[in-house]
DNA sequence: GCGACAG
DNA sequence: ATCTTGTCGC
């Protein structure tokens, strides 16, 4: 049986609730600001049922970055989701939302957080990105849940994390040259690679979230470096939620004009 | 009990 | 996550 997403509009698009339900579960992320650790889990746990880690089905032309920014102890999430084109990684389009969290930051639960305001800038777009990059984790956490995989089992989108520091696993420190990297290993399971994006830089955190596989992260990530220690999709998600909150860019979907030296 | 602990 | 200048090292 397949999650079926419902969204149920109501003219307002900022009381728009999206709700899945699979077999007997239903998630309303409306309701994650009220959950607790344990209800929280127990949904984690259902998720992870319909992870889909097969290799990547379709080309990429279209990839995302997702990434919320916020004023230190501020409940308002500046959320965003930016647009580029695969081939030059130059950003075209992007997506920016302000909401509000209650749900505290706690290491594994960082979902319940993020995903109600990232999931907002979504349904903002016209046109979906053909892969999403998360700045977080995919499977790379304890119960193979992180933000990526959760918004991707969740909206049936193909999903990856990448994350600045470990969550979970343990992994031996690799090369020191850019593209060097080493799996990072929870329970005798590989969950995603520590890589050296950079050459003497800590390395970054790839797992896949949903829709594509462990080697399809690796392969993605590596394409999306360029001479910053964060990939571009990630790096200018961090960029445009931050201008967002400082005032620099409004809400709204906006199209970037592209200028070409031809 | 102790250490670890995305943003 | 956010607050911030200079500074050390590849």
């Amino acid at each position: 049986m397949n999650i079926m997403p419902t969204i149920e509009g109501n003219g307002d698009k900022r009381k728009r609730t999206v709700s899945f339900k699979a077999k007997e579960m239903e998630v309303d992320v409306t309701a994650y600001k009220d959950l607790g650790l344990a209800e929280a889990t127990a949904v984690q746990n259902r998720l992870r049922e319909k992870l889909d880690l097969s290799p990547l089905q379709r080309p990429v032309r279209v990839i995302a970055g997702a990434d919320i920014s916020l004023d230190l102890y501020s409940e308002v999430v500046y959320a965003g989701i930016v647009l580029l084109n695969y081939n030059d990684l130059q950003p075209f389009a992007y997506s920016l939302v302000k909401g509000r969290t209650s749900f505290p930051y706690v290491p594994g639960f960082l979902a319940f957080r993020e995903i109600p305001a990232i999931l907002e800038a979504f349904h903002q777009l016209p046109v979906k990105p053909d892969l999403i990059m998360f700045d977080g984790n995919g499977i790379l956490h304890a119960r193979r849940m992180g933000i990526a995989s959760h918004f991707g089992v969740l909206t049936q989108t193909v999903t990856m994390g990448c994350a600045k520091k470990k969550l979970a696993g343990k992994f031996a420190e690799p090369g020191a040259n850019k593209g060097d990297y080493s799996p990072v290993i929870d329970k005798n399971e590989t969950i995603g690679y520590a890589l050296r994006s950079k050459n003497n830089v800590k390395p970054i955190f790839i797992s896949p979230g949903n829709a594509m596989s462990l080697t399809d992260s690796l392969a993605i990530t590596m394409r999306c470096l360029g001479k910053y220690r964060l990939p571009e999709p990630t790096r200018q998600a961090h960029e445009f939620v931050n201008r967002f909150r400082t005032g620099a860019l409004s809400e709204g979907y906006h199209e970037m004009v592209q200028m070409r030296l031809f």
